[in-house]
DNA sequence: CGTTTGATTGACACGAGTCAACACCAGTGG
DNA sequence: CCACTGGTGTTGACTCGTGTCAATCAAACG
């Protein structure tokens, strides 16, 4: 399997084998971190940047009284805080969801290799691109979809994601999130999103089952729930310029 | 009046009088643009930066299906697309809300600038992270809030943001949006975001009338519905480092 | 094996959407 | 100067999606 940084990273810049031979050798430092630990806490002042090399992480916001919403999933080649430096504290917790590996990454790291690099520079602010476009589907799904579509689309959206990093086949992908989680991302009730799982089964969509998300005919689901794929602006470069 | 985008990159940045000097030129070619007028169309390939430097124009996802969902409101001293040269082509569309007073500035002018200017190119980086923190507060109350928390939310942001450009005194500001136009920022329909708003009207937080929004006490609103301005990142540059 | 954690189910309550009518302007044109 | 218009805001009645609570089930685990 392909170091999922580079892989990622791929997408947004032509990068040379000098870029590939540096992002590999950054990728070594990995540790290992259990499920559900915290990795930055809402309030701190964020010193490294973190890159989820295996596994699943999030963002996630806490609300007065406690609730939690879950504002971002960090996939294999996902960084948190890239504007590290600029940053005085942050507004929001990172957190593991299942065993994950990570890098943590200094700024002057960060700031040697951009310099030195500028398709690297390039191509991780096209990650932050993305990262906006992410957010702002996010929203578009919570305001104008019913849970199962949102479900629909969340699914087709990791189903992408992982794909583009080599972390899925052609229709599934090692899944485990629990029921709870996904209500934490789609701001619905354990309860309901059971339901819509149930839904999305009998449907035939989906099976889900030994922490494996399987997605039948991906088309057919994407084209349900409206899913369109241009925010994650996946275009292979070789496509254009 | 103070220019509000040097209002607002104060907050990101200790710029100097010769900063404050660029970006005062900068505003001159401001240009009048209607009410609801398209800025940006999705899918096209984006060639300039925009700076509203007065009224409400906002960011647009169009849902399969036509529904809207508006997923930042732009206001005065906001940019967009700052990375205008890294997309290939917009993922959401941008227009006018209210009549706006616009700038247009080509991709070569800011690197110019920011390449002159390091304070302005910290303040823009800090601008992105603030619309960044922006996105996931509106993901958090989607998911978490209900309608007339939801709604007193986003008054209480729009006070805050209003007065870090000065363009709010200490508890109103100029507000023109419709109520249609509102639950698509909250995705809402536009009967209930009637009614939260009759509620908060009833309760006696707000008053909304002459298109002037008046929160009759702030820190109770915002005491109300948990609003945290963390998010925002206004503290006073002065206030730190 | 008991224990625990997470998934599943059912009954019920309630927030929010929908539809349709009506009120209230500001602007228009006769 | 006044009817007419179109766009918004306001209401009420009804429906339906989703949340809540609580019980039960299933699988993982020490």
């Amino acid at each position: 399997m392909r170091n999922p940084l580079i892989a990622k990273l791929e997408h947004g810049a032509a990068l040379t084998d000098e870029d590939r031979s540096v992002l590999a050798q950054l990728s070594n430092a990995a540790r290992r971190v259990g499920a559900r630990q915290m990795v930055i806490r809402e309030g701190e002042r964020p010193e490294m940047v973190h890159v989820v090399l295996d596994g699943f992480a999030c963002r996630y916001n806490t609300l007065p009284g406690g609730n939690h919403q879950i504002t971002a999933l960090l996939l294999p080649g996902d960084l948190c805080n890239l504007h590290v430096a600029m940053l005085d504290t942050m507004d929001h917790s990172i957190a593991t969801l299942s065993t994950c590996s990570i890098v943590a990454l200094s700024p002057t790291t960060i700031s040697e290799v951009t310099e030195h690099h500028p398709r690297i520079a390039r191509a991780l602010w096209w990650c932050t691109l993305v990262e906006e476009g992410t957010l702002r589907a996010w929203i578009a799904g919570l305001g104008q979809r019913n849970a199962v579509q949102r479900l629909a689309h969340l699914l087709c959206e990791l189903l992408v994601r992982l794909q583009a990093v080599g972390h899925a086949d052609e229709n599934s992908y090692a899944f485990s999130l629990r029921q709870a989680e996904i209500g934490e991302v789609l701001g619905l009730s354990p309860v309901h999103v059971n339901r819509s799982l149930q839904h999305l089964r009998q449907t035939g969509f989906i099976t889900a089952e030994n922490r494996r998300m399987t997605i039948h005919d991906p088309d057919q689901l994407k084209a349900y729930c409206g899913f369109d794929p241009h925010y994650l602006h996946l275009t292979k470069r070789s496509d254009r310029s």
